[in-house]
DNA sequence: GTTAGCACTCTCCTTAATTGAGTGCTAAAA
DNA sequence: TTTTAGCACTCAATTAAGGAGAGTGCTAAC
């Protein structure tokens, strides 16, 4: 499937797609003489170009318009074309991390970077929360808000917080809160949340029945909590910048808008999206290659960032296939790295 | 200003902006004769149109086409002629009420019943959190998190949860934070918002100062975090159904679509529009009536929402000035009670 | 293998003609 | 005095037609 293309085939695919990417139409093969020293003339281009379309890496809109590139075109030249070398100007990666140094909540520096990567890429910007399944629980408290109204905080080693306000029908001691803190850090903490799942949840409540006069709907409760805190499914997602796709000339059709701006209002089908991906480093989706219907007409690029050398969340673009992905691959790849650093360090 | 019309100018321009509402073009006298029972004939219906034109109440876009309501129209409209009953279907509030009723998480609520209004009128609604500077700080908590890594937990009596991670530069013994979170009970809870301003928090520091030997910074990082977290002008909105704008026929114009789309993603504009609104319970603004330039071609109807009788907050929806006044009155007013039962609830 | 030349194709833009909804005015009817 | 019928007039929106332009594929010569 991936043949090798001669180098004068290799060199035209490559015009066709930059001049599109810059053009948007479809690309002919004068304007391809005159601003590309091919060398060659255009009769001969338009020869090549026929045999790139029997290959299958251009297309042609109708007769008599010149060539766009296919999503075997795109393809090929992000695989065997494209440099996956960062070329941020000097200095800018250095610039951001000081910019955002300071931020010290994790949702702060997640939407934070969203908005940067949509800036500089302009594109429409997603990132997903880090990934609660191999982080640990580092912290549990309970406090007491009102006699019968608890505050029960849950905070992971990546520095995700989580607060859900409990109301109970019976009021607690202090004193028995105090040994309910004390337990539950013994119990929770530190360990995967991926383990803390019903079963375990169970085991727990029952030694703490045992030791403690509580209601049984207690800990139910609680357990409640748990499990919708973090659940895998219930990733949140950031958006940033989801006005630019309406710069892109393949939205000027209003109905096309539409589609897109419901299908970013929907967070259930930007985590169908973005957990699509699949784990490596820097992945990308062309088009046809993307799982979910609506975005057979866009590209994603997508970048795993780490936490302590655990991948924990997705960032990424969504653009039209005609995506400068040079530019994006580079972008994305220096914000993902950078937000693995600043949650990193934020969550200390 | 507010001159009282003849009871048939009167009916006349209900049905004009009635007609409008439903066909969003310009309304012709026959038309009209037709489609109401006038008892008039178009000729008469005429006469009587170009005299509400004279008067302000119309606009004519191009000589021989219909009448389209005016600013001052609508605005008629809404005053004189609109009743401003709550006419839900008999069920829905409680059905509304029930649905939302297990949400203990005041974001939630909040967001939750956004999207609701939106559901329900088919336009874009806004909410803004709770005002803090009318609550009281219920709860103020230090935890800590690793060595030198803490967290401050704040908690409203409108049942905001706000937290922070702090990093020192060095680490406090379980001692000194235990004795740090009474005093800053003592000297924080209880108190309004308002009133925890930078001079009051100075003179914190400096008694807490004077009882515990603790680094200079250290404080200041804590009332830092203060100011930022309930800031004023720093309230959070909440958007729903942004994608609804786009069925308006209004916003056929991809340009205005942008001017649209752009304005809703930036969150100080949200703040300044729905700001803008005074205090009164439920309060409309007509097209030019707006403060906020980009949106004098839409309308907004906002209703303060009350937590234990005191205005905390504002919920509304954006639309186009061609909006079904009497459906989005009796929606927002119906949610914004709702709202503030939920969240009255839920902070117990 | 490459190139020039040429007929052919298809979209897009501009211009002109047509249609249709609606008005304002005038004069007659109520 | 108010209402209505009749009619000429206006203007946006739609349709039709006629280039203009960009590009191709093919053939024959280099």
């Amino acid at each position: 499937m991936v043949e090798e293309l001669d180098p004068r085939k290799k060199r035209i695919l490559q015009a066709i797609i930059q001049e599109h990417i810059i053009s948007a139409s479809p690309i002919g093969s004068r304007t391809l003489a005159k601003k590309y020293n091919l060398d060659v003339s255009p009769a001969t281009i338009r020869n090549e170009m026929a045999d790139l379309e029997d290959l299958g890496y251009l297309e042609q809109p109708h007769t008599s318009a010149g060539r766009v590139p296919s999503d075997k075109g795109y393809r090929y030249y992000v695989d065997q074309i494209v440099s996956r070398e960062k070329n941020e100007a000097p200095g800018v990666i250095e610039n951001i991390e000081n910019l955002y140094q300071d931020l010290q909540d994790v949702q702060d520096i997640i939407s934070g970077m969203a908005k940067m990567l949509s800036n500089m890429t302009h594109y429409t910007a997603m990132v997903s929360e880090p990934k609660s399944q191999v982080s640990r629980l580092k912290k549990v408290e309970i406090m007491q808000l009102a006699d019968n109204s608890l505050l029960l905080v849950l905070v992971t080693d990546a520095g995700m917080v989580n607060n859900k306000i409990i109301n109970l029908d019976q009021s607690l001691s202090t004193g028995k809160i105090s040994y309910l803190n004390k337990f539950l850090s013994e119990k929770l903490e530190n360990k995967l949340l991926a383990n803390l799942d019903t079963r375990y949840l169970k085991e727990v409540e029952k030694e703490l029945m045992a030791r403690l006069d509580l209601s049984v709907g207690l800990f139910k409760q609680f357990y409640n909590e748990f499990e919708g805190a973090f659940e895998p499914g219930g990733v949140k997602v950031y958006l940033g910048g989801t006005s630019y796709i309406l710069e892109q000339p393949e939205f000027n059709d209003l109905e096309k808008v539409k589609k897109m701006l419901r299908l970013l209002d929907q967070e259930e089908m930007l985590n169908k999206i973005i957990n699509s991906i699949s784990g490596s480093d820097l992945e990308i989706k062309i088009g046809q290659e993307n799982e979910v219907e609506d975005i057979k007409n866009c590209s994603l690029v997508v970048a795993t960032y780490y936490i302590s050398n655990r991948a924990v969340g997705k960032i990424g673009v969504i653009g039209p296939t005609r995506m400068e992905y040079p530019r994006v691959i580079s972008s994305v790849d220096v914000i993902s790295d950078i937000l693995g650093k600043l949650i990193s360090k934020a969550s200390g």
